[in-house]
DNA sequence: GCAGATACTTACCAAATAGTCTGTACTAGA
DNA sequence: TCTAGTACAGACTATTTGGTAAGTATCTGC
């Protein structure tokens, strides 16, 4: 395969942040460096193994850092990269959106859980 | 569960978007009304089972709206809602941001695939 | 009459994704 | 000594998601 031939941009956003937390952890990272602990608390939901998983991944795509400060116990924080940051900026305006219809999506999402009891 | 409380709108976006193909089906859309096989067309490589689930819950979810021409053969064509818009309009700095740092993505997403045929 | 096109639906299967649980190495504190 | 906490790794399982291939009904054109 390797396709790298996006037809729009979006794909290419996609290619990064597909995951069902990585949007999340970069838009948690814009406000100032985390450790892990903290941003387990952050997203809500989300397992550590999953976290770990995605955030290792998203350093490898050079979205963020990984900074160790060698210590025993462990301390380890993560902070966005210049191109994680710029990715950061153009999420703020999701998550906008999404400030703004908050309670039609809650109600969207209500009436998709109701169906699912129904069938 | 029925958990509708989302710590950030980005969440919100996340339960609308979520699915692989409708972040591109909403951009595709957001340059005017297209039938089924012009989608098909446009967003590449999705398969004919997965545009119209797709379709089918955006439409529910009101995102788009399906319009049937009541026609033999069938004629259907799919066109964003106001609520629709309004969400493909904040996806266009997104796909800005993919436009611009294209070729990035194409060399993460490459040495992924290389590094995926080392393993 | 038969292929081809339209917009789907359904059954079945594969793969990706996510979750749970256990374990590691080390320290601090009771 | 026992427990808790840190940041992870790995095995195993479950769920979600996606893909393939077939079938439906009806019309047009050959």
């Amino acid at each position: 395969m390797t396709e790298t031939n996006f037809q729009c941009g979006l794909e290419a956003v996609l290619a990064i942040l597909g995951g069902k937390w990585k949007p999340l952890i970069v838009y948690h990272l814009a406000s100032g460096p985390k450790r892990t602990g903290q941003l387990r608390r952050l997203v809500t939901n989300v397992s550590e193994k999953m976290l770990i998983q995605h955030l290792k991944e998203l350093a490898e795509d050079g979205v963020l850092r990984r900074v160790d400060f060698q210590t025993v116990p462990p301390h380890v924080e993560y902070e966005l990269t210049g191109f994680g940051r710029s990715l950061a900026d153009v999420l703020a305006p999701l998550c906008q959106w999404g400030t703004l219809h908050i309670a039609e999506v809650a109600m969207i999402v209500q009436r998709r859980s109701h169906e699912a009891t129904m069938a």
